[in-house]
DNA sequence: TGTACATCAGTGAACGCGCGTTCACTGATGTAC
DNA sequence: TGTACATCAGTGAACGCGCGTTCACTGATGTAC
């Protein structure tokens, strides 16, 4: 998938607009336009709509998986004598792969976040399915690494704070673009996004290791 | 609006499915099919299909920033002699009438948590701009409040902090069948509502307390 | 070297379908004189 | 008390439109004998 050049524009196009307008509000006539490609090409290259929605998520999610899995070996290695590697590093991690993946494939990094806070709203089982079929094992990895560097929290109490998390950061990251423009005409400071990832870092890690008290 | 039978079976069933699929995924038809109503009646009564999807929000968030008012108000005579109101009190009042607003409308409290959700992600521009005009001052209100009792924040950091915030609540409780599902499936643990927002005070509160370190 | 066939990327036009909205209409209730 | 008119909730059928998908087709390139 992807070899031909017209495939190229077309998961462009679908990107760009996707992260603008959700998927059910973006036609297939919008995307072809935009590309300056046939119409039939999406159905000819992808096979059907949902496969060029799924297309789209591969494209930046597998560079992300790679380079997340590459982190962690070395964080792996750092702490091979001694012990588990703590919050806030694991956090770095995370954040770092999806900067480093985002930068790989074309386009502005926060389209990419933009789809990653849409495939959790806009119900898209078959996609959350075809992803967890690819990337489940990364996923469990860095779950339970976290885990180890949380004995304060029990299963339950972690996995809360663990949509916390994916919460605050999926949100955020997803809304970047009109928090910047928020804070640029209200305070006139500017905010790129290496920035608020180390803002995210340490209010994270204050959040997930603070104590459970019942 | 809504002051006839049609109309409120129209309103509860809009809130169900809108909940469910979306706003673009959900049809009229499909809307007065399971009200039982005739299909020109969304028209009638409401105007259009966006002026339904405005009168779903304003049903559940009028007695919910009638309630934090009240709650507010509260909290202000409280600690007229000595002081602000700290960020643990204000996180339970939100929640709370959140809650009480919630059940004084019909249906599951979590569906309009994910009308919520819905709200943020769908680009509905028209929906944004409609309910800030209505709870701008409410919600402008809680800022003032919310800041005073984070004095280690500068407005950029607190600004953020509240969108990481706004996110992980927003997130968790739009998710919170799909979660509560998966820890009954897997530490075959219950938590209801109540519950997941008795772990998120305490959790949010200390991610907002957390020191900055640039 | 020449011919026949297969493969493949891409195209133009049309398909049927479900969508939100509109419109002329009905029938019940309230109001004026 | 009776009649004429106005208002209002609700209806049935149709409107035009944009959607994802399909299909027969073209033209270029590669392969077999």
């Amino acid at each position: 998938m992807a070899q031909s050049e017209t495939a190229d524009k077309i998961l462009h196009a679908a990107t760009v607009l996707f992260a603008e307008r959700g998927f059910t509000e973006t036609s297939l006539r919008t995307i072809t336009g935009m590309a300056d490609v046939n119409l039939a090409a999406v159905n000819y290259h992808f096979g059907s709509k949902k496969a060029l929605i799924n297309a789209v998520f591969l494209r930046f999610l597998t560079p992300f998986a790679e380079e997340l899995n590459r982190r962690l070996d070395m964080l792996d290695d750092d702490t091979d004598v001694g012990g588990m590697p703590a919050v806030e590093p694991l956090l770095h991690c995370l954040f770092s792969s999806l900067l480093v993946a985002v930068n790989t494939v074309d386009g502005e990094p926060q389209r990419f976040m933009r789809l990653l806070g849409l495939a959790y709203s806009q119900s898209q089982e078959h996609l959350r399915h075809s992803l967890l079929a690819v990337y489940g094992d990364t996923y469990r990895r860095y779950l339970k690494l976290l885990h180890e560097a949380l004995p304060h929290l029990d299963p339950i109490a972690f996995y809360w704070r663990l949509y916390f998390m994916l919460g605050a950061a999926v949100f955020t990251l997803s809304s970047f673009d009109s928090i910047r423009g928020i804070l640029n005409a209200d305070y006139d400071a500017d905010t790129d996004l290496n920035d608020a990832l180390h803002l995210m870092v340490p209010a994270l890690t204050g959040m997930l290791q603070t104590p459970n008290e019942h």
